[in-house]
DNA sequence: TAGATTGTTAATCGATTAACAATC
DNA sequence: TAGATTGTTAATCGATTAACAATC
């Protein structure tokens, strides 16, 4: 029958992402069994953390043994939905759009990204990879047709909303942000945020304050 | 005087650096006044959150006009640090780190990155941008002439924690972590993490879950 | 068996939101 | 002045940690 799928909290579907990047690893180290411990001490956390965000899975660990490593990264993956295939797309083709078209670490774990789109047109027509600069008013005909699942706009600030609205309008159902700005959308459309600027204040600040 | 300088929540330092691009972005906008609600409604947050974090600063709005955009810039900017000129350097030159040493937001914001480093021979001596690819062990002689601040790990997962290691026997202040793995680290040093992929799991989950 | 480790409940801690008097 | 908006206190909400009985 299974536990009632009860919604997990963001901050806990955070911590699994991690912990199945760790199960992943130990399985590709040949080990078999983990505790709570043992995870907690690799990952910086507590062991009643990590027993609390497991409890929400469907799977149980074993007393005196711990936790099944394969069987919780088939949980994990299945919960976080890594083991279906994604399309992306990459919108902004500048270095760090590039970049992000070429990392293969997406594509080996089913992400895959099939179109990289710029507004600017001496870039169209170029490669990247093996992928060839569209413009960007090509981004709701790539996305309709491949369904496309996920947008990575890679944009500065002032064009992220709008690139945003062209991705929505198109249909996409989630949106990765690196761009310095506030993206609005929909209910139904998945906003999540990664700024590696921001992070690089909150580093400055944390030295800043430790000496 | 002042207020008394108490330690800023870290869920309120994040908010901050988004305060701080918010009104860097206005200033250029030549807007002057901004309330509570405004910088809410811009960065998807409540009136009432945002002044419970700018109640940490030791700067005050007005009733009636909200708060000075030049201001709030100037003190948000000196408590985070972004003031200061930083000194950093990339470990690995894959497409991520190099993309990262050619990121002018960084350098246009103080953050200065004064070094690239591979382990991979083929790699050291090749140009990304102004800078030369080195090899990973003139990481120390580099850190301690320059009084490098802030080091970028863009390296597999395998080989985070070792480059971590050099960088901090070496004397850096503050790490921030790309690669795939938790990196440990004494308390005299300060880590940050930002990881596309878990950040990609999470936007898939949310998608799954939403629909 | 004895002891290690889980799963879960209860306690603590921290963060967000609501509410409203003060004030410009 | 009247009304908008701050600054702050108190209430709520959520997340983490502690503790321990159950169990393999």
């Amino acid at each position: 029958m299974g536990k009632a799928p009860k919604t997990i909290p963001r901050s806990v579907i955070r911590r699994l992402t991690r912990y199945l990047t760790e199960m992943q690893s130990l399985e590709a180290g040949g080990i078999e069994w983990v505790s709570s411990a043992d995870i907690a001490d690799t990952l910086g956390l507590t062991s009643s953390t990590v027993r609390q965000d497991l409890s929400h899975l469907d799977f149980s660990g074993i007393s005196k043994r711990g936790y099944s490593v394969s069987g919780l990264a088939e949980v994990l993956g299945k919960v976080l939905g890594v083991n279906a295939e994604w399309r992306m797309v990459v919108v902004g083709a500048g270095h760090l759009g590039s970049a992000i078209a070429m990392h293969d670490d997406f594509s080996r774990r089913g992400f895959n990204i099939c179109g990289i789109f710029d507004s600017d047109h001496s870039k169209v027509g170029k490669k990247v990879g093996h992928l060839t600069i569209q413009h960007a008013r090509e981004i709701p005909r790539v996305i309709k047709r491949h369904k496309v699942d996920i947008g990575i706009v890679a944009v500065p600030a002032n064009a992220a909303q709008g690139v945003a609205d062209m991705l929505i309008v198109s249909g996409i159902r989630g949106i990765l942000n690196l761009a310095l700005h506030h993206i609005i959308a929909p209910a139904r459309v998945a906003v999540v945020d990664t700024r590696m600027t921001t992070s690089i204040m909150e580093l400055a600040h944390a030295i800043k304050t430790r000496s």
